[in-house]
DNA sequence: GCATATGATTTGAT
DNA sequence: ATCAAATCATATGC
């Protein structure tokens, strides 16, 4: 009873010093509580707040005291491992091992394609912008290559734009992860974290971030289509090659026509003649033979011209040819025309020229260039 | 304005 | 990779 006393003494603040048992029991008339003097009350107040004080201290640092005590326990290395496996099962169990990596692919595609259009990758945006414009400076193309330093332009910009972006990501990634890492390592004093499982929570971190990234790889990749198509799409801002070019594809066309096929090298040197690239020889050749085969009639007068401008450069050689007494009969033009994995004949019928027919329709096999002959 | 010419691109085959 | 063929999109000439 005695112990009881004072243990609802210290809970309930009240002194009960001087009365019975049963007084705390409430057997005591109320009027004597009333009589209590509230300055004791309060004093009795403070007194336990500075106990519950007290005590919070002490059982702080007896719980500091006993977590250091289980940390060098001589058990402990053993019991967090043992901890960390059963959580890692429970885990795996729970999760199962579900590995997703289908926007890899993406990833790459759209990596490759930034690299492709010169926004990742080195820095080359100030020297090509350079470039072109002392081409422009030099001439030739003038009202091409503002359009294309335009582009260069709005090209570095969103470079720029992507780069920042990129970096910013970057380096907030790096932030955060350090950050949870530091967390993690922190509580793993007192949980059982394995530095597997913080690896695992820094990959999905780094997942969460690669995804936004993407996110921003693949708005880059829509600018960039977006401005391609304004500025760099060819078939918007098509340009007729300069009459001298096209006369220097046609003369080569028409003096090869047997196999109307250039050579790496003969595409190389034709596109320096013409100034323009050797992917445009190759698309006027694959346009040219086409466009002859499917209406050879119409390309008469053309073959005609060139035949004769060539002849008129073979004069000299023929000439010599003569003067050496060799075979100079004259030869067609457009008869040996062959396309690949095709013989192609002209139709006589084809021809709308009755008279270029009859002159070029001669069942010659020789092409008129490899001869040495005139018309 | 329209028909044709022409350079470029796409597609599919080899 | 290169080509033929079809197609697109602009240029040009009338």
């Amino acid at each position: 009873m005695e112990d009881q006393g004072r243990l609802l003494q210290a809970l309930s603040g009240v002194t009960l010093t001087g009365h019975s048992v049963q007084g705390t029991l409430g057997l005591e008339p109320p009027h004597i509580h009333d009589s209590i003097d509230r300055d004791e009350r309060k004093q009795d107040i403070g007194s336990i707040l500075h106990q519950i004080m007290t005590i919070t201290d002490q059982s702080l640092d007896e719980a500091q005291a006993k977590k250091h005590g289980l940390n060098c326990h001589r058990m402990k290395p053993a019991l967090f491992s043992v901890l960390c496996e059963i959580k890692e099962r429970i885990g795996l169990s729970i999760s199962g091992a579900q590995e997703e990596e289908p926007a890899d692919a993406q990833l790459m595609r759209l990596d490759n394609m930034l690299l492709a259009e010169g926004v990742a990758g080195p820095e080359k945006g100030g020297a090509a912008a350079v470039a072109a414009a002392a081409a422009a400076a030099v001439g030739g193309m003038t009202d091409n290559s503002i359009e294309h330093t335009d582009y260069r332009a709005k090209l570095t910009q969103i470079r720029q734009i992507y780069h920042t972006e990129l970096e910013k990501y970057e380096q907030a990634c790096t932030e955060f992860t350090t950050h949870v890492m530091n967390l993690l390592r922190e509580q793993s004093r007192t949980r059982p974290i394995s530095p597997k499982e913080i690896e695992r929570k820094v990959n999905i971190i780094h997942r969460k971030f690669s995804s936004i990234q993407m996110q921003l790889k693949q708005s880059t990749c829509e600018a960039v289509m977006i401005l391609r198509s304004r500025f760099l799409d060819a078939r918007r801002k098509r340009r007729n090659f300069s009459k001298q070019a096209t006369e220097v594809l046609n003369e080569y066309f028409y003096s090869h026509l047997s196999n109307p096929y250039p050579s790496e090298e003969a595409k190389e040197e034709l596109a320096k003649k013409c100034s323009i690239t050797v992917s445009q020889v190759s698309n006027w050749f694959g346009n040219k033979r086409i466009r002859y085969k499917k209406n050879i009639g119409k390309f008469q007068e053309e073959a005609n011209l060139y035949a004769a401008k060539t002849a008129v450069t073979a004069t000299q050689a023929v000439a010599a040819a003569v003067h050496n007494g060799q075979d100079t009969s004259p030869a067609t033009p457009n008869s040996g025309f062959q396309m690949k994995d095709e013989d192609f004949q002209l139709d006589a019928g084809d021809s709308k020229n009755s008279l270029l027919t009859t002159m070029f329709t001669g069942g010659y096999h020789t092409p008129y260039y490899e001869s040495d002959s005139i018309q």
